[in-house]
RNA sequence: GCGGAAGUGGCGGAAUUGGCAGACGCGCAGGCCUCAGGAGCCUGUGAGACUUAGUCUCAUGGGGGUUCAAGUCCCCCCUUCCGCACCA
């Protein structure tokens, strides 16, 4: 009876929780919302520690906020779209649909087991039709403004997942889900313009003051603006070929240095010189050899520099020379124009390219620091890309570079040969996948109309039923002829419906709006719905994020606001990118053999136990290293609480309501003030810190020190939790010992909120403690009568003085200097000063 | 290569603004209680020295500096992690 036993007392609360359906919520003008999220989990199968670490913040934060009074919004549910489920049907012979719903059936199992306190009737996964018919609504409604389009052209190819990725989804060139090197092909796609929204998506992070900085730098990098101008060099007539090359360079200041072009090898010019010009035999072999060199080996400098003369030449527009046109295997055919001005003496890239083929290096920039100098006579042994003074630049000449650029862009535009621009390394988002477990693109292909959206009213487009996943061929859904044949929307002739699936992350981009509004057949959600609870105000979930969803997000939530759906410029105000679980120092994994089971550590310690070791063992942000000993601690930490308690608590129910109001004494005084520091000191570690693991550490001295008032009290605390000595206690004893008892329970409970339920009402409370107010410190019994203040001698501790809290400066500094180890480092020496730091410390300087 | 963050006992980690370094926990050691302890409770636990109830010295990756005072601020270097990486 009086041993804690997890099991019993999570399965009672879990049990009275779901019977109360204790954590729904509804909109309330009245009160202010929270609206606390944790990313929503793919449906893998089981859910190991590394998730729910993931969760359990966010529930710790969720229910400290409800007890603060706010109306909190705090949802589950499931990305239940994706390529595994389709892999698992191929391999086992099922569907992806039963090895999805069978998964979330367990996770939702294990995520119920550990007591979160989730808003389940919210609960979707995105798999439902009547969750992807809006991914559908919102589709057409994005092609209505031409934010969705089809387009050929060079696209990220996943030879193991047979499917196309985004820019987004290849890291370091390689699949981000199954990490096979991504290849290049040439296809029909859908894209979502992201890129339209390019300069919002910078814009708005001055904003997200509450986001990691090192996710804001990410997402800038990504974005990747870079102002400059495109400048046109007209290519006379050679060999059959002529026309114009336009560059864009971000140094039009350096364009008199220009001593040659570089094209990309898949630059059209290129491909006009092999069709109608006629190149040498050795140069359409190197173009051959450019194109074939991996892609992403191109991308990150892993090929060494490498150029072909094209035998064309073109005219720059300022020196009005004729400079030669190379083909070069380091020039992106993708960023920018495809074509690049080389200024030897002004790139690093160029000046090493130029000394491999001897092409001229002309300085046209001088360094303010080499002012007056003869500069030209100084070799070069590398670019300078820094500021100063044009020289051998006409016109020119003398401004600076900054000015420079200005007026040569100026100049390039009244003489209509180039003009101002920005570049961004961000790409249009692709969103077409060859695969069937996704929502279908919903859209008509007739022969005689063209591209023609499926009617809304014929919204959804279902996913078809399939029986077979052999996983060959082409998109799935191809194969289905009941599937693809249709008819014209327009014309009413037959036509063919697309086949391809969007990308999963187009369901996880707009998650968190549906949450707020899950089963409104109408619309994505209710404006006003979304308008009472969004934008999220605390978002939880893990770094890997920090480009993919996060900006898809923003994207999306820029869409809604243009359709007039939301109203806020960004749908995550606060952003917490929580540190992995780590176990042998590798990342949990079933291949790896290391993943710790929750239902493990459940069964033999409880999910209070789990929850509070996950919490205290590190700051959130930080990885861990689980350790089984670690666990085994914050089991006795809850023990210990447990016993004491339940040991008391016989003591501290039928008190009089204003025994707090009595005279205490030192012993008395000494615990309240624990209690209200304790107060203090968790408060602000929770609200705004975050710092889940020193707010515990605070519980845990408060612990530690109500044991210690026990002792003081003969207060004797069996194993069994039972008090010896109880009818010794006096009423201020009781008193002090229910205000501390009360506030560990109430500040313990978000972290392990069953056992505080427990307690809460085992201490003769009727309303869950989950219902109470936060406790709020009392800062006039916070405010200790004596404090300690070290005392050094040169920045040496010598001594320490205890002395009343008020006490005066002079005073202060009189006990200081008598004080007998002070005066042992003193004596003989000169005083040259007394630092005297009010209620912090005293530093004598002697000589 | 460029940028960012970090480096504190045997371990995980504390330390708002520069103000007692090592909170809290793990581990370890001793004691109490016990038939027993791998339960519980109490105590100790950075290193070293000495004239060992105490006192002193050293100590926050290394080296300099600013300051009465530096884990915290500045400069240089080392290591680790992360991000970017031919973006013209």
């Amino acid at each position: 009876m009086s041993d804690y036993d997890p099991q019993a007392i999570e399965a009672k609360w879990q049990k009275r929780w779901s019977d109360e359906r204790a954590f729904e919520v509804s909109e309330d003008p009245d009160r202010p919302k929270y609206y606390c999220l944790v990313m929503f989990a793919y449906p893998s199968g089981h859910a190991h520690v590394g998730h729910v670490r993931n969760y359990m913040i966010g529930d710790v934060i969720s229910r400290m906020k409800r007890m603060r009074g706010f109306n909190v919004l705090h949802p589950f549910g499931w990305d239940a779209f994706g390529l595994p489920a389709e892999n698992a049907a191929i391999k086992n012979r099922t569907h992806p649909e039963a090895w999805t719903l069978d998964n979330i059936a367990h996770m939702k199992g294990q995520l119920e087991r550990l007591g979160i306190s989730y808003a389940w009737d919210r609960e979707f996964a995105t798999c439902e039709s009547s969750y992807y018919k809006w991914n559908q609504w919102l589709f057409l409604k994005m092609f209505e403004r031409d934010l969705a389009y089809r387009r050929r052209s060079t696209v990220n190819w996943c030879p193991s997942c047979t499917t196309v990725l985004a820019n987004e989804q290849v890291i370091d060139g390689v699949c981000w889900r199954c990490s096979a090197a991504v290849q290049s092909r040439d296809l029909e796609q859908w894209f979502l313009r992201i890129t339209r929204y390019a300069d919002g998506l910078l814009d708005g992070m001055d904003r997200l003051g509450e986001w990691p900085a090192k996710v804001l730098t990410m997402q800038r990098n990504w974005v990747g603006r870079s102002e400059g101008a495109r400048v046109r060099f007209a290519v006379p007539m050679h060999s059959g070929v002529s026309g114009e090359i336009e560059v864009f360079t971000t140094r039009i200041d350096t364009i008199f240095g220009a001593t040659c072009v570089l094209l990309a090898p898949e630059h059209s010019l290129i491909d006009h010189l092999l069709t109608e010009g006629n190149p040498s035999e050795k140069l359409s072999q190197k173009i051959r050899e450019f194109r074939a060199l991996d892609r992403t080996d191109r991308m990150t400098g892993a090929v060494e520099k490498e150029g072909f003369a094209t035998g064309l030449s073109c005219l720059n527009p300022f020196t009005g020379k004729l400079i030669p046109v190379w083909v070069a295997n380091f020039v992106l055919a993708e960023y920018g124009t495809g074509a690049v001005m080389a200024v030897p003496a002004h790139d690093q890239r160029d000046f090493e390219f130029a000394k491999k083929y001897d092409l001229p290096i002309k300085v046209v920039v001088r360094p303010k620091a080499r002012e007056g100098e003869s500069i030209e006579e100084v070799p070069l042994d590398e670019a300078y890309t820094g500021p100063g003074s044009l020289v051998n630049s006409g016109e020119f000449t003398g401004l600076s570079t900054e000015d420079a650029a200005n007026k040569l862009t100026q100049e390039a535009e009244s003489r209509r040969v180039g003009q101002s621009t920005v570049q961004y390394r961000l790409k249009d988002w692709g969103i077409s996948r060859q695969r069937y477990w996704g929502t279908p693109i919903p859209i008509i292909h007739c022969d005689a109309c063209g591209l023609q959206p499926v009617p809304y009213e014929e919204l959804p487009v279902e996913l078809p039923k399939v029986v077979e996943f052999s996983g060959q061929g082409d998109s799935p859904l191809a194969q289905i002829e009941e599937f693809l044949n249709t008819t014209c929307p327009s014309c009413k002739g037959p036509a063919r419906r697309e086949t391809d699936t969007m990308d999963t992350f187009v369901d996880s981009s707009w998650y968190f709006y549906r949450y707020c509004d899950p089963s409104n057949d109408q619309q994505p959600f209710d404006p006003d719905t979304v308008g009472y609870w969004g934008p999220v105000d605390f978002y939880i979930g893990g770094v890997e994020h920090a480009i993919l969803h996060l900006i898809y997000s923003r994207f999306f939530c820029r869409v809604f606001k243009d359709l007039g759906l939301v109203d806020h410029d960004e749908p995550f105000t606060r952003l917490l990118t929580q540190g992995m679980v780590l176990r042998n120092g590798a990342v949990m994994s079933k291949s790896k053999g290391n993943v710790v089971d929750p239902d493990q550590m459940i069964e033999r310690y409880g999910a209070d136990a789990l929850r509070l070791y996950e919490m205290f063992v590190a700051p959130p942000e930080k990885e861990i290293e689980w350790t089984d000993s670690g666990l085994e601690g914050s089991f006795r930490f809850l023990t210990r609480v447990w016993r004491l308690v339940t040991g008391l608590c016989d003591l501290v129910v039928d008190l009089p309501e204003d025994a707090l109001g009595r005279q205490f004494d030192d012993v008395h005084r000494a615990l309240r003030r624990k209690t209200h520091e304790s107060i203090k000191r968790v408060s602000a570690d929770l609200d705004p810190r975050a710092h889940l693991n020193t707010a515990i550490s605070a519980l845990m001295e408060l612990v530690n020190v109500v044991y210690g008032f026990c002792e003081k009290q003969d207060l004797v605390l069996h194993t069994s939790g039972e008090v010896r000595s109880s009818q010794l206690a006096t009423i201020e004893t009781r008193a002090v010992l229910r205000e501390a008892l009360e506030v560990l329970v109430l500040m313990l409970s978000p972290f392990a909120p069953h056992l505080c339920e427990e307690l809460w009402e085992r201490m003769g409370h009727t309303a869950g403690v989950g219902q109470q107010d936060w406790p709020t410190s009392d800062d006039s019994v916070a405010q200790a009568d004596e404090i300690v203040i070290p005392v050094q001698v040169n920045g040496k501790l010598r001594g320490r003085l205890t002395v009343p809290a008020d006490v005066s400066e002079e005073v202060l500094q009189e006990a200081a200097l008598t004080e007998e180890t002070v005066r042992a480092h003193t004596a003989n020496k000169t005083i040259l000063r007394v630092v005297v730091v009010k209620r912090k410390l005293v530093n004598i300087v002697v000589r």
